[in-house]
DNA sequence: AAATTAACCAACCGCCAAAAA
DNA sequence: CTTTTTGGCGGTTGGTTAATT
């Protein structure tokens, strides 16, 4: 049997937000805020909607200083660089990002920055060059609330990218911490690494399975250096080819080899 | 001009972890 | 300590608009 659902399906609400619906929600927590309780709100609120579907409409549309439109470049500097390093954690790429919502940034992802960074990958390739998109200019901050496994995407590209230099092992594989500042590290190694795991992280995201062939052995086994991780190799569904060659992750594409 | 396809994005769904009971 | 509730997150869907045939 599974969880109670948070409300009466058939009494709610769905789909789009009207102007009217958006004003009551505006004006009750402007006037009384959330409460601390999502679920309530609505029927304070006198609306007809689920808790989450409010929460959600004033977190990713009505709520002050929500930035929409266009990103710029350096947004997209930021979003590229934080996808390599940790994945889809969006709600940690866009808390980099003043204004944006996870959602939006998630949809700017997947609708066109995906593509644009293909297809700059693939631009060089036909060029013979090394692919190179600068990172953002540190120092920012990475909150990390929610660790899911040591072996994750996100995990592979925290330990890649902090675990240069030495330092405390056990953080290096349990990045459970409460946050890791990223302008401690700035060696070459790291920025070369943060760029070359660009699209491995890609598809990494959907490889968890792969991603843990390629951690073993567990993370007891490894010492601080990242050349641990050399000659680990996966395909992906893509079509995508990655491998460590213990200078970092690469892609290729149809038979075309990168190396960094 | 109409039909089809692609792109975009708001919103929903289900899962997980933390908090509360 | 166990169970239930809630908030938060990421993946996905479906409606709308734009572009193409």
């Amino acid at each position: 049997m599974g969880r109670a659902p948070c409300c009466d399906k058939g009494s709610v609400k769905k789909g789009p937000w009207s102007p009217e619906e958006d004003m009551k929600l505006k004006d009750y927590i402007h006037t009384h805020g959330t409460g601390g309780n999502w679920i309530a709100l609505p029927t304070k609120a006198g609306l007809k909607r689920c808790g989450k579907s409010c929460r959600l409409r004033w977190l990713n549309y009505l709520r002050p200083n929500i930035k929409h439109g266009d990103f710029s470049d350096e947004e997209d500097r930021v979003i590229c660089a934080l996808f390599a390093a940790i994945g889809s954690r969006w709600s940690i790429i866009a808390a980099q990002l003043p204004g944006r919502t996870d959602n939006d940034v998630k949809n700017y992802w997947n609708t066109k920055l995906k593509k644009k960074q293909l297809h700059l990958l693939i631009a060089a390739a036909a060029h013979g060059q090394q692919y190179s998109s600068r990172p953002p200019e540190p120092p920012f901050t990475l909150e990390h609330h929610h660790h899911t496994s040591p072996t994750s995407a996100a995990s592979l590209g925290q330990l890649l990218m902090f675990g240069v230099g030495g330092g405390d092992q056990q953080q290096q594989y349990m990045p459970s911490c409460s946050s890791v500042d990223m302008s401690n590290n700035t060696s070459a190694a790291a920025v070369g690494l943060q760029e070359s795991l660009m699209f491995g992280g890609l598809e990494f995201q959907q490889q968890e399975e792969h991603t843990n062939n390629l951690l073993s052995p567990p993370p007891a086994a490894f010492g601080n250096d990242i050349m641990t991780y050399e000659h680990h190799e996966m395909i992906s569904p893509s079509g995508f080819f990655f491998y460590g060659d213990g200078a970092g992750a690469a892609a290729t594409q149809e038979g075309t080899r990168f190396l960094y």
